[in-house]
DNA sequence: CTATATATTCTATAATGTAGAATATATAGC
DNA sequence: GCTATATATTCTACATTATAGAATATATAG
């Protein structure tokens, strides 16, 4: 019995991003992936914080990696969808689609 | 030169069923419009705080109705979304599109 | 003038969004 | 082994959005 969270609107980015990128997503990786897919600047506050809000209510989770062989720095922290974060995920695109889909055009009355 | 402001969720859910609605657009039937259509409770204190931030922003305009000729009550506010309010309806759905369209389907790993 | 229906405003608080500094940790090169 | 540098995440702080429900305003019916 998975508790239903409505997403925020960035939220709903990230949990989208990652499974996009798929297996490589990691934070730093993601972040980029925003950027380029939406045009949209992230910090990386804002990106982590919102990866843990979103592991804390098990709609992600995580787990160590390896750190980049090129140069070194430290170890990645890889994410995945869970399958409770899937139905979020899912439920929060059809309830938005149903809000978005057909909208009239802007009448412009002056 | 309109300042451009990233709508969150329930202010897209909101801006979008102002569209929906039309000329009719106040309050009450927004809320009862976003039951139906969302499938989602929303009290008047959500529904009034978030109406009042986006006049604020400028991305709807407001004003004052008569009450209901049916059995009476206080008038109605009707509101309208402004040029730039479409504008950043536009942009956020097109942004958030870009996430969510052709998203990856889930594998069930486990 | 009181009961009731309609509608919005007010008061509080929780959750989400945002930025940038601080920290951690790996490799390269001397 | 140090030091510089690259990579990556965590921490600290605060702003904005989201949310609920009580309080208030105001119209008509009887």
């Amino acid at each position: 019995m998975s508790k239903f969270y409505s997403l925020g609107e960035f939220e709903i980015v990230v949990m989208a991003t990652i499974l996009h990128v798929g297996e490589q997503a990691y934070g730093t990786l993601i972040k980029e992936e925003i950027a380029e897919r939406g045009g949209r600047q992230v910090s990386v506050g804002a990106l982590y914080a919102t990866l843990s809000r979103l592991e804390a209510k098990e709609l992600l989770t995580s787990f160590e990696g390896e750190p980049t062989k090129e140069r070194g720095g430290r170890a990645k922290r890889y994410f995945r969808v869970t399958e409770s974060g899937h139905e979020a995920l899912n439920k929060s695109i059809v309830m938005l689609q149903s809000f978005i889909t057909d909208l009239p055009k802007f009448d412009h009355e002056r």
